[in-house]
DNA sequence: CTTGGCACTCTCGACAGGAGAGTGCTAATT
DNA sequence: AATTAGCACTCTCCTGTCGAGAGTGCCAAG
């Protein structure tokens, strides 16, 4: 019965009226009987009254249990897996790609909002180092971390160099460095002398954002599925949210860290700290590939979200995002 | 006086009443005199009426004649460039911060939503290439372009390899394409034999990239600040525009291509071809180096929006999005 | 050309009334 | 003991009306 109303809310956005139950679900008692029993579910706290004489809606825990005990969990289609997995492919190019892939697969398959974060690693390790001239007192450091991230810098150097000197220092730290921790990298720059050290300390700053800056490259899209739904159409409500979407270290509060590989976490309305998540409901999973390399996929929508449906996604997504780090990892 | 009426409708976005406007800028006539100015406004399409009993508001022609004629655009306060120029000089650090820094710049100077597009080429040229192992027949190239954009790639090799063949590989390709545009490097590519040619080749494609896809990468921010504006407290206004923001190909399409260096570019109103654009005006300015380099940043906000100050954020935004195009560029 | 006066128009909020939707309760039924 | 029919009750929502307020447009006088 909870299954039924929770299933009505969430196609139409009304309150769901105990005709509408009898009807749409061909139960063979009358619309008394279902009223009894949706007052009962009501005294347990699983569903409301907007007020006295509307139909009922869904509370939070309402959700929750739903979601915990009744629903089954669809896989996603198979023709859905093949359309999404075939534009992974066609990222696989180009690795800046991927997240942004993700993110608007996540957003086409709900039809909500996604938020997809880039894996991150407790402990980034370097797998090349490239010093590019630019003047003579100016070079362009390209760090590959393992996993395949990239991230380039600018720096001034206190003295003039040259190509070649630039061609053997970056073979030198690719060889010593290669498979090193920031840690290790911070060893090695106390070890440099002039120009280099200096070129080594950034290298060490670097591998150590990756580990703490994962919050500013979020990926968000979709954003304009949710103010679609009806719960959003006070512009208040939806202010607040993307001022959320927009800043991101706000955002990445929200990440359910310590979940485990493959888990999808959901938090529904009031369970969320923040204010501004009141009505809407989060479904984060974890990908990666070990333990060490981890990032989030998610959805956002309003609490009347098709749960299944946006847990289905995100496993799948999910997924293909962890064989794609594994594939970067080398494995 | 349509001076004043515009910039009293700025500020309080209710259409603006003939006895506001003496007592508001202390005029020595009576409402009336007022009154017929304003009609003869109207008359020469500078001015609308909501209705017969409401102020006067300023037309899309309106704000035009007031942006071209009558409007002084003071430069930003000196200290809040020093704000400004002192968050870019952070983001030196980090080149992928740059666009991200330009676009929250502008949100928060102006109050409205910031585009900021990454420079592009009409022909860029390659700086430097490496080619890292993942696996046995799997690699990860990375091209360094003039303008010090990385672009990285992985590629599935047709037969194994080995970490110093790439080496070399890496060396000899640097040495001889460096400074060869897109073309110069698909016939180096027709050259070579075997795995190289594939790399070559993929090398090629991601030059390529450069001049087309720089709609993917367009940067928001700031895009709350515009849902603030009672004009979109609809929101299907605000979906419609949001749409318009997430579809990148979309969005691309409102940049003015053929604008001079230096230059910004203001449509507003019905001036767009987006119906969804209706109410808004954008203010977009070109930015780079040489004229090979060349990207935009912009505002968009409702018509009513305060172009005196969205020029000059946008104008000085643009003149430190060249200047460090042109540190990038070695110049 | 400016201005005071005045009629006219339109919006907006408050208020009332009626229709509709849906519940809760009670008493009858199986 | 569970189910059901019937009915009163409550609340929303839509509509129409009214009056106040805001602001213009116009005319005639200065």
């Amino acid at each position: 019965m909870l299954g039924a109303v929770i299933r009505e809310y969430i196609a139409t956005a009304e309150p769901v009226a105990s005709v509408q139950l009898v009807r749409g679900y061909k139960l063979d008692v009358s619309p008394a009987t279902v009223r009894n029993e949706l007052a009962a579910l009501e005294e347990a706290g699983l569903l409301t009254h907007p007020h006295t004489s509307a139909g009922r809606v869904p509370t939070d825990l309402g959700y929750r249990y739903f979601i915990e005990t009744l629903m089954p969990i669809p896989s996603l289609r198979a023709d859905e897996q093949v359309t999404v997995s075939h534009q992974f492919q066609q990222a696989l190019q180009d690795t800046a790609a991927w997240l942004r892939v993700a993110a608007s697969s996540l957003a086409r398959l709900t039809a909500e909002a996604s938020i997809v974060t880039p894996p991150a690693s407790a402990r980034t390790t370097l797998r090349h180092v490239e010093v590019v001239p630019i003047q003579e007192r100016r070079v362009l450091l390209v760090a590959v971390a393992d996993g395949g991230a990239v991230r380039q810098q600018v720096l001034e150097l206190g003295s003039a160099t040259t190509a070649d000197h630039l061609r053997t220092l970056s073979r030198r730290l690719t060889e010593s460095l290669g498979g090193a921790t920031a840690t290790k990298v911070h060893e090695a720059a106390a070890a440099e002398n002039g120009a280099d050290a200096d070129i080594t300390k950034a290298l060490a700053r670097i591998l150590d954002e990756y580990d703490t800056v994962r919050a500013r490259e979020v990926y968000v899209d979709g954003f304009q599925n949710i103010l679609a739904q009806p719960e959003f159409a006070e512009s208040d409500r939806s202010r607040a949210m993307l001022s959320l979407f927009e800043d991101r270290t706000r955002l990445s509060q929200i990440l359910p860290l310590g979940l485990g590989d493959g888990e999808v976490h959901i938090t529904i309305g009031r369970e969320h700290r923040h204010e501004s998540l009141r009505d809407c409901s989060l479904v984060i999973g974890r990908y990666g590939a070990s333990g060490d390399v981890v990032g989030f996929v998610g959805v956002v929508g309003p609490t009347r979200m098709d749960y299944a449906r946006s847990i289905g996604a995100v496993r799948y997504v999910g997924s293909l995002m962890s064989d794609l780090v594994r594939v970067m990892e080398g494995r």
